[in-house]
DNA sequence: TTTATATTTGACCAAATGGTTAAACTAAAT
DNA sequence: ATTTAGTTTAACCATTTGGTCAAATATAAA
């Protein structure tokens, strides 16, 4: 039936996300995922004829979800301040529902790079770049950001928001040994990371008038 | 004979260093190291008893050399702001020459955390806080860099140098179809991320003022 | 030179793993 | 009720893969 059809579909998509975000391509094994769907290992093959089908389902959907989280950034009508303040916000809060998703998603491009240029073929840079310039221009030139240095600055501030979670085993085994907790650091984060930005343009701005 | 010895147990190190960091652990194939090493499979088990025996060498290897790297950082006798630059111009330099290093650690560690307990169990974190303090107690207290903070800020400093190479795959695809070079855009992120950073802690220190 | 020791190899093995298939089962259509 | 189509399963297969072993080769010690 349909009903069930799904629900069998659906359950086998779900335990792949589990099993291929945890353990990664290589590391995930068809009969696990099996298991944790608690169906047939031959039902895997039905739905999705192999494992490199399947994975690339799971991976699209990641990615796109992901990926998804950075356009309402563009869409909000707010100062610049603001922005970065919601996206900080918005995006830990997502890898904090997500944590192993960053990690994951640029694992597997790494292994495979030639996923991402699928991912990023719809989007056209430079009109985006017009976007953002019309949206903010006297905040950009006011804080020095150019068409030149945006790279340094929007990796910046992904990494910033993003590093917590690809490291995170090393930096919650620190904190820990310090007495401190990793969820209080993740969540006092999303306003540090959008205090140290902001700090760092409206200095920069300062030593423009100079 | 020793020197042959070393020659063959080093070769094959050597080859195993270059696929577990290109493929990781789970990636990985015995054959595709003794063929690199151009030696029979065999003497794979015979220098380094089991695949898990030569990961953990190799990996060992690798974690103590990049950590080694942040070492430096706290012998130099500079001002605070001298050792941002120092930090990022070594480190970013490191990691140019060794970039896929980044993913290979944090990959690994996140599929095995307990290996981190192994890499810190040495460190004496409280004892680091307070070298840190004494030798630069004026200037925290100027950028308000405390105990309870110091995580936030080192995270950040460690993800403005590291994500470019953990996210390389992405950035580098997406510099391209902005016609930038990515390798240039890595040379100037040794400053761009010092600038960052000092400027961040400047403003901070201007609003400590008010 | 002969003996003992270390190194290297090819053949081999057992387990794991992705994938196939034919049969059994379910449920809707006739 | 019977046929038909879709779903599920157990048994099976071929290949890959980490690992072993005994024989062969080279090297050092006697």
């Amino acid at each position: 039936m349909t009903e069930e059809d799904k629900q069998t579909e659906e359950k086998i998509f779900e335990s792949a996300t589990e099993v291929f975000v945890e353990k990664g391509m290589d590391g995930a094994r068809m009969q696990d995922i099996a298991n944790r769907a608690g169906i047939n290992k031959s039902l895997l093959h039905y739905y999705y004829r192999t494992k490199d089908h399947l994975f690339n389902a799971v991976f699209e959907m990641i990615a796109g979800q992901m990926f998804k989280k950075f356009a309402p950034v563009l869409d909000e009508n707010l100062p610049l301040e603001e922005k970065i303040r919601f996206f900080f916000r918005e995006h830990i809060a997502f890898m904090q529902k997500n944590p192993r998703l960053p990690s994951f998603i640029l694992n597997e491009l790494h292994r495979n790079p030639e996923r991402i240029r699928k991912l990023i073929q719809n989007i056209d840079i430079n009109k985006l770049w017009t976007t953002i310039e019309a949206q903010h221009k006297e905040e950009l030139k006011r804080y020095n950001i150019t068409k030149e240095n945006i790279p340094q600055f929007m990796t910046t501030v992904a990494g910033m928001s993003v590093f917590p979670f690809v490291a995170r085993p090393v930096i919650a085994s620190i904190m820990e040994k310090m007495g401190y907790d990793f969820d209080n650091y993740l969540e006092e984060r999303k306003e540090y990371a959008a205090d140290f930005v902001i700090n760092a343009l409206k200095k920069q701005e300062a030593s423009n008038k100079m």
